[in-house]
DNA sequence: CTCTCATTCAAACGTCCGTTTGAACTATGC
DNA sequence: GCATAGTTCAAACGGACGTTTGAATGAGAG
């Protein structure tokens, strides 16, 4: 036999993140993964229990670095003083791009399901979403606030939240069009993080109602 | 038998319009859209012939008021001369937000339907939507181009598909928190367009690449 | 070798899916 | 009256779904 350098689990995960990514949840058939993982379709409920289970897992595995850097870098703002709208920005959009940004690794990958999943049509996987990572994103938002405070707390809150949405549009990746496309306008991928701020920074600085 | 108001097909389309908006197109049954709408199941099959062509007959009746309105006012300003990105950007999204503040009447449930198919997880779904708006979408782009001559082709389109996504964001209103949330920040729904037109115009002023 | 326990497997479970069928009903024109 | 075309209906189609079962397989410990 094979020495499998991924044990089953894993990749089902990886199939899962993938999947997920591409055709939603809904779209995505267990049997569809477990093709695809070489695994047998009763192995997802032997690893994990249940379809929404395993989707539980992936999303907890593909969040827990961006979270833990997102705290890393409003900690080390927060520690320097009051920091700028656009510090905290970047400190927030930074780590979700960065995933993008991994060409042939599995960085994009994870991007797309972060992404699709963040806005899924269903609320119940929104809200799994949002379990797993509200925690950390409500510091930005008071952090933002403090740092905007000529502009109302609930226009903060609106520009907050037109960012966690342009950085999922972003992830999802939903917009780009097919390769070879002539209208495609898109840069060099490496620029979107930079781009991304630019148009975040001028929105919340000018853009926001007293 | 009572006289019904709205025929068969009109109830198909209403109902469709809302759980597809609700669930998504894979996450709505067929079944659970006929019975909400006291129809057969068959009804579906015989009055537009499947499941996607039911959805592709809704997006089209509920795109056609927006698609016009948006023509409409492209071509008064067009006839006035080069428009600023301000009015650009107006006479794009408030046609699409109009709905979302018709509060008792069926606005909220179409914006909800368009935000929601206009970023469906799958990319066949997108597509059948991107059909249904891109001619008029498109003029959009090239009179932005032409009001911000300082920033690049490429930005313009970046700050563009940013617009798009905020709109269908918000027409989704897949980021409104459940009534009587103490975290809702959201304000008066009325200013929701001046908030977002607000925000769009400093991001595109201010926030694009030369 | 034997026992143990974690893992994998083929097969089947009941349910729901989109779609199709052919008969029954309804209203209108003759 | 009758014929006709448009619509609705209950019922069934084959297939895909998530989940469960119980036996087979594997490696490691005694």
């Amino acid at each position: 036999m094979e020495t499998p350098v991924e044990s089953t689990r894993e990749r089902l995960l990886n199939i899962a993140e993938q999947r997920f990514g591409e055709g939603g949840y809904e779209g995505t058939s267990l049997r569809a993964i477990t093709v695809a993982a070489a695994a047998n379709i009763a192995a997802v409920n032997y690893h994990f229990g249940s379809k929404e289970a395993l989707l539980r897992a992936a999303v907890a595995r593909a969040m827990a670095p961006v979270n833990t850097e997102r705290r890393r870098r409003l900690d080390q703002l927060e520690a320097k003083g009051q920091p700028t709208a656009e510090q905290l920005i970047r400190a927030f959009v930074e780590p979700g791009l960065d995933l993008v940004l991994r060409r042939g690794e599995r960085g994009p990958v994870v991007a797309r399901f972060i992404g699709r999943i963040a806005f899924d049509p269903s609320q119940r996987i929104r809200e799994l979403y949002a379990a797993e990572s509200d925690p950390v994103e409500a510091r930005y938002l008071t952090a933002l606030q403090a740092a905007l405070p000529r502009a109302a707390p609930s226009s903060v809150a609106f520009g907050y939240v037109n960012m966690l949405g342009l950085l999922a549009l972003h992830q999802s990746q939903a917009l780009a069009r097919p390769p070879g496309d002539p209208t495609d306008q898109s840069e060099d991928p490496g620029k979107l993080a930079e781009n991304l701020i630019a148009f975040l920074v001028a929105a919340f600085d000018r853009g926001l109602r007293a």
